[in-house]
DNA sequence: TTTCATATTTGAACCCTTTACAAATTAATT
DNA sequence: AATTAATTTGTAAAGGGTTCAAATATGAAA
């Protein structure tokens, strides 16, 4: 826990519990977690937590760099630490949603028809392997 | 207007006089609106208009086939008639949403460590030509 | 330690998009 | 015309997210 102390004094945050209990998990939940799950999970661990103090935290992450928003459809917002770009698949039938290594040149590219991009988003849905598996839908 | 009203019937949906507005506008109009902005260019025509109907109307064109839903991030969910798979550029200054037309394989991918793909999402963020131009913020 | 100012958390109210549902309207059948 | 089915409407409600002021914790100064 003192290396995430620290993680977040380096980078100008004070290191309540409140964001500390939070870094700690998305940190080992690497889950795309929304909103909702962390909140579910710490207020296990503190009971008085606001779902606000969520939302503020990850905003504030956010803006310093620390995790990555991500948008799979679906309206919810969903959390990661953040990392190279990379695409993601997300399950129809579980709701999971996976990380996709495709070594992808599209997140290079850094203007289109004169428009400069400051961001690129690549998601699939779509039945994942396990889901194929216990349904017996494997086709082709 | 006798095109749309076929166009309706061979799918099997009954032409009404909301349907065929919505299917017109949303044909005359690439600029990805979302419900509210039918809804709102709309009931000029119709007054009496129930922004429910959209959401019903949309929700039905999307099973159909008619019209494709669009995930942009932001949250908001925006339509446009069925195309060919392409990608598309969010400006964060304007809020305008363009086609990008790259040739993009990655359209063509069905299956990805072993789940099935069925449908493919691109969009960049950033600054539009435009925005860059009135901003005097071209730089490279 | 005590005091005071600042930062953070909390919880309630609120906004916005979307869905649920039942009543009202319209269209289609008999 | 009468009955039935489909569609539209409007209200309520669910869900995610923000705003804001009061409560609490933090940290520096005295
Ligand atoms: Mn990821
Ligand atoms: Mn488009
Ligand atoms: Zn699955
Ligand atoms: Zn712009």
């Amino acid at each position: 826990m003192k290396k995430l102390y620290e993680f977040l004094e380096e980078r100008g945050i004070s290191p309540t519990i409140q964001r500390l209990k939070i870094l700690k998990y998305i940190e080992e939940n690497l889950k795309h977690p929304t909103v909702d799950m962390i909140y579910q999970e710490i207020s296990k661990e503190i009971p008085t937590l606001s779902k606000t103090t969520i939302y503020n935290t990850m905003n504030l992450f956010v803006e310093k760099g620390i995790v990555s928003e991500l948008c799979v459809g679906e309206g919810e917002v969903r959390y990661e630490i953040n990392l190279a770009p990379h695409a993601h698949f997300r399950c129809t039938e579980c709701g999971n949603i996976f990380d996709v290594e495709l070594d992808l040149k599209i997140f290079k590219i850094k203007k289109v028809d004169g428009n400069q991009i400051m961001h690129t988003s690549v998601y699939f849905t779509g039945k994942c392997s396990e889901c194929l598996k216990k349904k017996g839908m494997i086709n082709e």
